[in-house]
DNA sequence: CGAACGATTAGCT
DNA sequence: GCTAATCGTTCGA
């Protein structure tokens, strides 16, 4: 899909799945402050702060009250990469939107976007082609439930944020 | 109330 | 490949 924030983004070219019963998740231990927003309604965003430095973005799935998300790891910028470059202070396309912070800081992701709904403004999502190769493995950054597979991207994409294990497995979508 | 810990990135080796 | 930067969240005392 794409995705826009103030009609800046691009193309999602990598994600991560993360889930109630997941010891690597936020919601693993239930509703705090910080992740109230996971078990709400679906199609909201969760946005916090990892490291103390960057905004990260994640759309809330499954039912209500379930806690589950999925982390929008990386864009393939299209819309608006001037304004992008200027946030970013990097000129390289390839470095604009590859890895959560970095996608948070060219699409002004801050924590004021928690809850919001991602079918409205300042938000759009628009579906892209379909039947594209995806691979997927390990999730990245992580030190609990490693073993999970749940990191998914377009096979083959520059815009990702680090390559795949040669091992990847790869399934069409 | 204090301390440890990150769903990361940039910069250097 | 390794590490500092940096600060809100969480957990133990």
């Amino acid at each position: 899909m794409t995705l826009l924030v103030d009609g800046v983004g691009g193309i999602i070219v990598e994600t991560e799945a993360y889930d109630r019963e997941d010891p690597a998740s936020h919601s693993f231990s239930g509703p705090t402050p910080r992740t109230e927003v996971m078990f709400g309604p679906p199609g909201r965003a969760y946005v916090y702060l990892s490291y103390g430095i960057h905004w990260c973005l994640n759309f809330v799935c499954r039912e209500a009250g379930h806690g589950a998300g999925v982390l929008i790891r990386a864009l393939q910028p299209t819309a608006g990469v001037a304004r992008m470059r200027l946030r970013r202070q990097q000129t390289d396309l390839r470095l604009l939107c590859s890895g959560p912070g970095r996608l948070g800081e060219a699409l002004g992701i801050t924590h004021a976007l928690n809850g919001k709904r991602v079918d409205r403004a300042p938000f759009s999502l628009r579906a892209g082609a379909a039947g594209l190769p995806v691979v997927y493995g390990p999730r990245i950054g992580i030190t609990k439930a490693v073993d999970q597979p749940w990191r998914f991207a377009l096979a083959g994409s520059p815009y990702i944020s680090r390559p795949f294990p040669k091992a990847a497995r790869r399934e069409v979508k």
